[in-house]
DNA sequence: TTAAATAAAGACAAAAATATCCTTTAATAT
DNA sequence: ATATTAAAGGATATTTTTGTCTTTATTTAA
């Protein structure tokens, strides 16, 4: 026993924002990429990664196509995707509902010793998830202010 | 593939904030609390529980004595103990320093896609959980203003 | 129409987290 | 001293998460 861990995200979940935001900065025309680009571009293992990509396409955040030139893009438009419903498509709700301390009853009502604490901390976060839209990330990507990997 | 959880803190860390704090608000003179009876008040499987208060103990947050009347108690002035001392100790510090996407070199220099977003709250969230300490916490256990299970 | 490229799907493997059980050690009370 | 109580430690089991591999299905291009 000895944990060194714990993030905000499991790590299907970081490989998901960092690939949806890997497809929303192709270049314009050229908004498909496949599963090895992309695994190479976010630093990714390939075969999980796929699984992933699946697991997004099936809520429709991404769309597909197989054969040559196949691979995924951004479904919807970059500007209303959030980075929330990423998340949301593949960790669930518990980081936006969930109770820190893990009762299954945490209310109001019935709270936890840190309920109010922690709700501030969830509705900043939670805010800050719904109001950052793919397309906004993936500019800073494309401006060489941000990085996918490393 | 199904993935519906992911949380703040492990279990392991939940528990330890809940053994924690159920043992600060012991009453005065009879501060000390066996295995049983924490786990019980907490509602957390005894045989982890006890993995996860020997680490405590480890870490010098708790002390403990065996035999007859023997059992866990706080190390230390609950006062000046913080949950970001628990959660340190049993998750380590990724939760305070860890990008959130998972690069190894995620910086100012170097940043990740959501670096900036991130680290207000992360902020938000380490200055929580270093000034919530033990004691006050405690305190509305005591007077029935929140609860350490259901 | 066939070959090549690519995603989808399913089975399987490895690692980590969670959880239990059993034995040992230490303290207390009789 | 001895029996009892309770934590410590170690081995093992289960579940979840992460990861791989192989086959199938679909699309494109020659």
């Amino acid at each position: 026993m000895s944990c060194i861990k714990e993030e905000m995200f499991s790590k299907a979940c970081k490989y998901a924002i960092n690939a949806m935001i890997y497809v929303a900065s192709l270049p314009e025309g050229m908004q498909r990429a496949g599963l090895k680009e992309i695994s190479k571009a976010i630093d990714s293992p390939e075969a999980f990664t796929a699984k992933i990509l699946q697991q997004l396409v099936r809520v429709e955040l991404l769309s597909s196509a197989k054969g040559p030139h196949g691979g995924f893009a951004i479904q919807g438009d970059p500007n209303t995707i959030t980075i929330a419903q990423v998340v949301a498509a593949i960790d669930g709700d518990m980081i936006f509902t969930g109770c820190a301390l893990g009762l299954k009853k945490c209310s109001e009502d019935h709270p936890c010793p840190v309920h109010h604490k922690f709700k501030a901390i969830r509705e900043h976060l939670t805010g800050m998830l719904l109001t950052s839209n793919l397309k906004e990330i993936a500019e800073g990507v494309n401006d060489g202010k941000s990085f996918l990997k490393y």
